[in-house]
DNA sequence: GATGAATGAGCTTTCATTCAT
DNA sequence: AATGAATGAAAGCTCATTCAT
């Protein structure tokens, strides 16, 4: 009759839009199925729950940012460009995907309190290992201070962090300005 | 018969108690109920309902900080003092607060979506007015770059923020050092 | 200090105000403390509970409309007389007091029901039984047809009831035509 | 299992009697539940709130008398037959169901203040206007007095109206007599 | 794959009333 | 005569989840 519809991308679907527009906790499962147009059965069919929605879109959303600095996962980049690089596709993906990076936040602050996320905990957990590994091998070979991770991790995002909690859209050209201003802030906050 | 139980006081501390605890959103009346031992129309008698218990702590907790970080808040402070001590007044609080600091931005984040806290929000975009104006000032006098707030505050303050997020206590000494350093940091982003 | 303050007036007064804005079950006794000014236990010290206030305040009303209407009350009158007069008081009163004839209505609606009202219902029922036996004596005298008294008094009243129920606001002019037109029915539905 | 039981049929039957037992006022969902033995998510799911209940009654019962006053609607009758087949109707519906008659009192009492039942509101707003237009026609033909519409109404209503209110249950033949006398009346009240 | 009825603990809040001071 | 803190039962309603079909 229809184009084939994919249910699980339609709740999925509806279920961003309804974790963007009301908040995470403010959103009922009745809302996303009043949205996707599913059954309560359906979603139940494809998710476990609640929280298994929000960490399929987490999956998603990572994937997506992830790619848009793949630069910067090159293992064997020099420390300054990675930095940069992280920085700045942190910086104007949030920028550009404003709704979505407030989710992300309020997710990780969920993930911090509640069991029930569990899996997306140890998930960030292994992003701050692996960062933490790397910043090693960076002041192994001198290019940056040598600092407890979470103190350059904080140094570095932590001012991009604050900024998209804070700040409003912006047209593009000072979008890319104002990445480029926090990548190099957060390049001279570490370096050697 | 008892020592004079200040009822208001009493449920304020088991609120608080519950807050840290469980976090705002996951505390409800009847744990407040119980660990305060008042009763349900005891509470509703000296507050409006859950939001107005939040504000309530929140404007005591703010108050607590703005008294311990004070010389911040001298208005003809030079950049650099004045910078240097919010700074360290804001990590060296949220260090030897933990659970204050994360129920503080558990209520930021409520109050950015939720109608309910619709003061709380004012209050809190009253203050970043109060810190733009100061700023600028110190930009006329040539003290620091010239940057949108928003911009200044997130170098500023982020990295605080994001650590305070992701540490772990801290004995005393490191606490100091650390606090230092991003007073230090603080500065060296934002100064001319 | 000031002029002396009749609490116990300025109390009536105020719960009669919530009644006629809000309906007796809606208003709440933190409304009419809010409205007078007296605290809880001055409320309580006077009367002995909300139905008591709505109590002494249909005690008020019923003495004012029954003066108003004094000629219908004498027991000699004529039935034509006596019928008309009373069914204009009735309309009369009810449209230049549409909010306190609703209240009225609430009233004896509660009444009929609720446990705490028996003092009310005792009242309206001794009036009913005044009714009939005043109907009683025109029977005998050939007046008024033989009729079971809630009958006659149905015929006799249900229409200026169903219409101060339904009316809206009226011309002085026209209150007087349309009380007179419900005087005459009323006395055409039941003279022999 | 068992019965196939309607739950939605169950819930609503339950209802109805807790309403004509207890008034709805004085009903609470627990009564509702614990009557229909249903759960109260069960009741939520069929019915958005308490309301909702009374207004599936409220079409059941106007429905079932609407039906049994059928003689009465149709356009074309003469206004007397109309008119008394109405008041007739009515009466005889309200003697045989005083609960039901004495529970949409109840309603339309509510109807007229508590915005919850704007619906209900609306509905009995319609009827009058269709009563209204109704009327208009009979003026125009000659065959009734005329008046507005809310005199005319409360002329030939409000006597059984009134008398549904007060009286007690009859043996049948009296209830043939007294809606013979009803109806009567209503017709002398307002033909020309 | 899909449906939606069913669950029931739990939620925040309201309120008339009491009583020590 | 006056106060207002204290009570606690009861209310209407939400919601993530389960499961028979």
């Amino acid at each position: 009759m229809t184009i084939k519809a994919d249910r699980r991308r339609t709740i999925l679907d509806a279920a961003l839009r309804c974790f963007l527009d009301k908040g995470y906790a403010a959103t009922s499962m009745a809302d996303i199925r009043a949205r996707s147009g599913a059954s309560t059965g359906s979603i139940y069919h494809f998710f476990a729950g609640k929280s298994a929605l929000a960490e399929a879109l987490l999956d998603e959303a990572v994937a997506g940012w992830g790619a848009a600095s793949a630069t910067a996962q090159d293992p064997d980049a020099p420390a300054e460009h990675a930095i940069k690089a992280s920085v700045r596709g942190l910086c104007l993906w949030g920028l550009a995907h404003p709704e979505r990076s407030r989710f992300l936040e309020e997710l990780r602050n969920h993930a911090s309190s509640s069991p029930e996320f569990a899996a997306v905990r140890s998930k960030l957990e292994n992003g701050q290992e692996a960062g933490a590994a790397r910043y090693a091998l960076w002041v192994e070979k001198g290019e940056v201070r040598e600092l407890p991770w979470p103190v350059a991790y904080a140094l570095m995002l932590g001012p991009v962090y604050t900024f998209l909690r804070v700040g409003r859209p912006l047209p593009q050209a000072d979008a890319d300005d104002i990445a480029g201003l926090f990548a190099e802030a957060a390049w001279h906050a570490v370096r050697s």
